[in-house]
DNA sequence: GCCGTTTTCGGCCCGACTGTTTTCAGTCG
């Protein structure tokens, strides 16, 4: 999205890597903290600059911004060039390899002068490593497997894939030892709902005795492909689902450990950095079983997570919040905000049906999610006449489908169906139909489905300006892992969001989570509404509002923000109120 | 390199595991 941002990121983790490998700790983890930060920051670092807030970022300091500085102006780091010239390029892909750490590499280097992967495999398997002191047959195995593993780690899986894989486990394992285990849960970014996973991490509480027993069962299962070690501690396997592999831990602790593990292993390890500095200032020691006293050693929490916290003076902070991007000073405040729930969803906004490519009639879809979901409303927005592929509706079928959608609320007993459209945002930004038919419907979603390779936020400004847009759809048309999005301006797409009355949609297909967390969180602080929506083409589909809510919770947000957690008068009311503003026909 | 009403210098999260040792260094999460 940003990409100097992404730049600037990219630069600071290699200078981490190679502060790392030149032993200086505490500077290579000031850069890789660096590197975080910016990969994070919800806008573009140009404009912290422009409005002298640089320094005012926890973990930007006077060294590290002045290089972001000169970046922005020259296009380059002197001091980044310099450290270069001291280290091979390859140094930070072997770096990531698990069992080689800098001083493992240093010495590699050192007595073999081995600065590439190749130079390394070959070394490994002629037998020069296996001599040097300090070095034997396993650790030279441990290496050549991590290569063998480095393609899996560095292959991220969606969330959505990643919930159904946890979610198989989780059951298996519950049902199938349902007396040994005591709890289990998954943690990790799994439980942050992070946009992307790596590891699967899995907790389980039992009696110290059953934990062989389960380890047994877990390596048992069919999908498993390959142990990398079992213990009473933590097993950990690589595991096979549909072609892609995932390395997936299970780790065993006491029940009164439950607390405190879950804490821990939820991370993320800058959140848990901060809570542990706070815990310090206080003279307290936390870890995974629990937090203690230091001056006695006298454990004083670690049962319950909120007792941890509690321990620490802070408010049970949610999962998704724990990324260290403010959320601790808020919970030792008590601020913690009161995060929108999946059970608080009370409709669909964008939704296909057969009158275009949607796979399910307009009545299966009505029947089906009433029962299912509970909704008190949905709306059948159906694309719009320039999508031919999608067998969009010109304006002569789309008054058809507002009279079969008449017919059956009236067969139903309630209006429970309401009209819209997903309308296509042409190239110069005006609508793919006419505001006669725009004024008829319930509730209009605008969307750009071609040029994906041009800067979109003229044609979305635009749109907005028309009184009948009451979204817009999938921001940046990206599709996670396909395709990246295309360029938009933030920040004059959330003025003129506030200005006009058009909400953003939270779109929930599980590859496209388009807007996304970053963007949620600075319409969160700029008061702009949004809606999420699952985008559903099939009945299946309906399911994915748990990916939309969960990054509106990552983007801190409320019920307040979220339109569809009210009744439909309440979104009526916002349509009209942009109506009104523009003096357009009220519905 | 960052940070701070105990500090502008001297700290920087903490414990487990592994392999190669015989008391510990390196790595990981």
């Amino acid at each position: 999205m940003y990409n100097i941002n992404k730049d600037l990121a990219n630069i600071f983790k290699r200078m981490g890597a190679i502060y790392e490998f030149l032993g200086d700790k505490f500077r290579s983890l000031a850069y890789y903290k660096a590197s975080e930060i910016l990969e994070d920051l919800p806008d573009d670092v140009r404009n912290y600059i422009l409005n002298g807030k640089l320094y005012s970022i926890r973990g930007i300091g006077q060294g590290i911004a002045t290089k972001i500085e000169e970046y922005v102006e020259t296009g380059k780091i002197e001091k980044y060039e310099e450290l270069k010239q001291l280290v091979p390029e390859d140094f930070l892909e072997l770096m990531d390899l698990k069992g080689i750490g800098p001083k493992t590499l240093k010495r590699l280097y050192d007595e073999l002068g081995i600065k590439t992967k190749d130079e390394l495999i070959k070394a490994l398997k002629d037998g020069r490593v296996e001599k040097l002191k300090g070095f034997g047959k396993k650790k030279v195995e441990r290496i050549l497997k991590s290569l063998e593993l480095y393609e899996i780690s560095k292959k991220r899986i969606i969330l959505w894939e990643a919930l159904q894989i946890s979610r198989y486990l989780k059951d298996t394992l519950k049902n199938s030892l349902s007396k040994e285990i005591k709890k289990i849960e998954v943690v990790g970014s799994i439980r942050r709902r992070k946009e992307t996973i790596g590891d699967i991490d899995i907790l389980i509480a039992c009696d110290e005795k059953d934990r062989l027993k389960i380890a047994d069962f877990f390596i048992s299962i069919p999908e498993v492909s390959f142990v990398i070690g079992k213990g009473e501690k933590k097993t950990s396997v690589i595991m096979k689902f549909d072609n892609r592999e995932r390395q997936v831990d299970i780790r065993f602790f006491n029940l009164n450990e439950w607390g405190s593990a879950l804490q821990y292993f939820t991370g993320s390890k800058e959140h848990n950095v901060h809570v542990r500095e706070i815990a310090k200032e206080k003279g307290l020691k936390l870890n995974e079983y629990g937090v203690f006293k230091v001056d006695t050693e006298e454990r004083i929490a670690g049962e319950t997570e909120e007792g941890v916290y509690k321990a620490l003076g802070m408010e049970w902070i949610p999962p998704e919040m724990r990324e260290d991007r403010g959320e601790v000073e808020l919970a030792l405040q008590g601020k913690i905000p009161k995060l929108v729930e999946l059970k608080d969803i009370k409709g669909d906004l964008h939704i296909h049906s057969t009158w275009s490519d949607g796979v399910n009639s307009i009545k299966d879809i009505a029947y089906f999610v009433r029962e299912k979901y509970k909704y008190e409303y949905i709306v059948i927005t159906d694309h719009s006449k320039t999508q031919r592929v999608a067998n969009g509706l010109d304006e002569e079928r789309l008054l058809k489908e507002i009279e079969e959608v008449k017919l059956l609320n009236k067969m139903m007993g309630w209006e429970f169906i309401k009209i819209g459209t997903e309308v296509d945002i042409l190239l110069d930004g005006s609508l793919d139909l006419s505001d006669e038919i725009l004024s008829q419907l319930d509730w209009v979603v605008a969307s750009v489905h071609s040029h994906f390779n041009r800067d979109n936020t003229d044609r979305i400004l635009k749109a907005m300006e028309n009184p009948y847009v009451n979204a817009i759809g999938h921001m940046t048309g990206r599709l996670i892992g396909i395709r990246e999005g295309f360029k938009v301006n933030m920040n004059e797409v959330l003025k003129k969001a506030k200005e006009t009355g058009t909400a953003l949609e939270i779109n929930s297909q599980p590859r496209r989570m388009d807007i996304d967390e970053h963007w949620v969180k600075r319409a969160v602080e700029e008061g702009v509404k949004m809606v999420i929506s699952t985008d559903s083409h099939s009945l299946g589909n309906f399911a994915y509002m748990e990916i939309g809510v969960s990054i509106a919770r990552r983007g801190w947000a409320t019920n307040k923000d979220i339109l569809n957690t009210g009744s439909w008068e309440d979104i009526k009311k916002f349509v009209n109120e942009k109506r009104k503003k523009f003096g357009a026909v009220l519905k």
